[in-house]
RNA sequence: GCUGCUAUAGUGUAGUCCGGCCAAUCAUGCGAGCCUCUCACGCUCGCGACUGGGGUUCGAAUCCCCAUAGCAGCACCA
């Protein structure tokens, strides 16, 4: 009936993007996307979209212990989920040959070199600006180190190639960065080495070998960004325009993936699709529509600030979605079974959607007996409205509430503002379990929801909800909001 | 400690580059009312912010300085 309004928030413009942009989502297999992947992925398709070009995503598995084999799945998944325009896709892992050919070269200009130094050692004298006795290797000696690098000369710690930055930095975290370290028995899913390459490293030459023209990324890679420039420079290579955007936390949830982990092997959550998590499968399965999380995600922007991300917003966003296309049912929480004295049987018709006929009606057959929420008798009400059926006088003399019928006209229930309450006949009520985020609600539901699975519905009065699966058992359904 | 970034209502966001049109936008939230056979949707009205202090200027949310707060990085993680 209304078309849905629409706010689009306006991302600022890219420096040198009007001829078109190569732009990455760049995630690392540890686990599902959450929210927070959902930002970046976003941000960067949506500036593709913008300015044209090729939307490129780039597996990060290369740190063995951060790679989980079923991540490469639910990456995938969630992606298609987000409906993301990815033209190419690559995987780190298959592109070692590269790292080590570009490696040798940086070698080769001077700009990096084989360091055997103790980790600790190092960074000592990394805090006191002193080069470590590795730094003043000769060229060749550096190519011949990195040869027996390659050839399983050296054991786990026992040599890295390090990039020759400013060692006199004023930010200690520029100097002397590494570039490769030795694994012995890295278990990775999909390549055999023993020479790994590392984060700033990779990420540098893919962004050059790729043509990446815009990176955007979250602030905790500015540091990052300034080493990546030192192997840009050294190779002469044009740079990317950066942007990085702020922090985002969620109210009440963690997106790390690691603790995230922690509480499902604890069994504190069910699974990654827990729905108190912020997994995008958490939020599909309580029926969050990917489009809503774009509209979410692209209202908070690339601000440089430091926010907190509101389940309000996004359900907003969902609801104006959602509402327009989610049939109504009841659902009757705490069922109480009344019989109604002085009403004959009848069939009441109920609109699937108000204000859109053309949707179509439900039918409930009243006999004699129905359940209505236990909530609506905790005060002594004198008289509520069966909604689409008839008044109910209540009548409390003998402690508890007797039911007599109390005529059709509503007038009369809006005249003595009556509550209009869902019900449900005896014959027609399945069990229903609604799960929430605080807990699970035992209740009852129309039996046509039966033919619901996997559609987002509104339970009257209770709120939007997508019905997960149908048992013999009955309805499972997870709330969504209200 | 060192290095850097940021600071607009409960939340998100516009305005900040190029000072005046800002008695500060929009959304969400909350409150009141209307509509309605849902506590949904829609409509109306209302609530609510330029971190603090100096300075420059006829004029500052906007420029400068200081303070404060938050965040990030200083890994052989990404």
């Amino acid at each position: 009936m209304n078309a849905p309004k629409v706010h689009i928030h306006v991302l600022p413009h890219l420096e040198r993007a009007e001829k078109g942009v190569v732009m990455r989502f760049a995630p690392n297999p540890s686990g599902p996307l959450h929210l927070g992947h959902a930002r970046a992925a976003v941000l960067n398709d949506a500036y593709v979209e913008r300015y044209g070009g090729s939307y490129i995503l780039r597996i990060e598995d290369t740190d063995p212990k951060r790679v989980d084999p079923d991540a490469y799945r639910m990456v995938q998944e969630d992606i298609e989920w987000m409906g993301l325009r990815i033209t190419d896709v690559f995987y780190q892992s298959d592109r070692f040959d590269q790292y080590y050919r570009i490696g040798r070269e940086l070698i080769g200009i001077g700009g990096a070199y084989v360091c055997t130094c103790e980790n600790e050692q190092f960074r000592i004298l990394k805090q006191a600006k002193t080069p470590c006795p590795c730094r003043g290797h000769t060229i060749e000696e550096n190519l011949e180190l990195w040869q027996k690098m390659l050839d399983g000369g050296f054991y786990e710690g026992e040599a890295s190639v390090r990039v020759r930055t400013t060692l006199d930095h004023p930010d200690p975290a520029m100097r002397d960065f590494p570039a490769f370290r030795i694994l012995n028995e890295p278990m990775h899913p999909r390549i055999e080495a023993q020479v790994y390459p590392l984060m700033n490293f990779t990420v540098a030459v893919d962004d050059h070998l790729m043509g990446v023209t815009h990176v955007i990324r979250g602030k905790d890679h500015i540091a990052n960004t300034r080493r990546q420039k030192f192997i840009y420079e050294y190779f002469g290579w044009n740079e990317p325009v950066y942007r990085h955007y702020g922090r985002m936390g969620i109210e009440g949830v963690v997106l790390s993936t690691s603790q995230m982990r922690e509480g499902i092997r604890s069994g504190t959550y069910s699974g990654w699709d827990d729905i108190r998590l912020g997994t995008l499968r958490a939020l599909a399965r309580r029926g969050i529509k990917p489009e809503a999380v774009r509209q979410a995600v692209l209202d908070i922007g690339i601000g440089e600030t430091d926010i907190s991300f509101s389940w309000d917003n996004l359900f907003a966003k969902n609801r104006d979605i959602i509402d327009p296309v989610a049939d109504r049912f009841f659902f009757v929480p705490d069922p109480l079974l009344f019989s109604i004295a002085g009403a004959t049987p009848r069939e009441a018709h109920a609109l699937l959607h108000p204000g859109n006929e053309k949707r179509g009606y439900r039918t409930l057959k009243f006999e004699n007996e129905v359940f209505l929420p236990g909530q609506e008798f905790q005060k002594e009400v004198q008289m509520i409205r069966l909604k689409d059926l008839f008044n109910v006088h209540v009548d409390w003399s003998s402690g508890t509430p007797h039911l007599t019928y109390g005529g059709d006209a509503l007038s009369d229930a809006r005249a003595l503002k009556a509550p209009v309450v869902q019900w449900l006949p005896v014959g027609d009520a399945t069990r229903c379990t609604l799960h929430t985020p605080d807990g699970d609600i035992q209740g009852l539901c129309e039996g046509t929801v039966r033919s619901m699975e996997d559609k987002v519905v509104q339970f009257e009065r209770v709120g939007f909800a997508r019905i997960d699966t149908i048992s013999d058992e009955g309805v499972t359904a997870y709330f969504c909001h209200k």
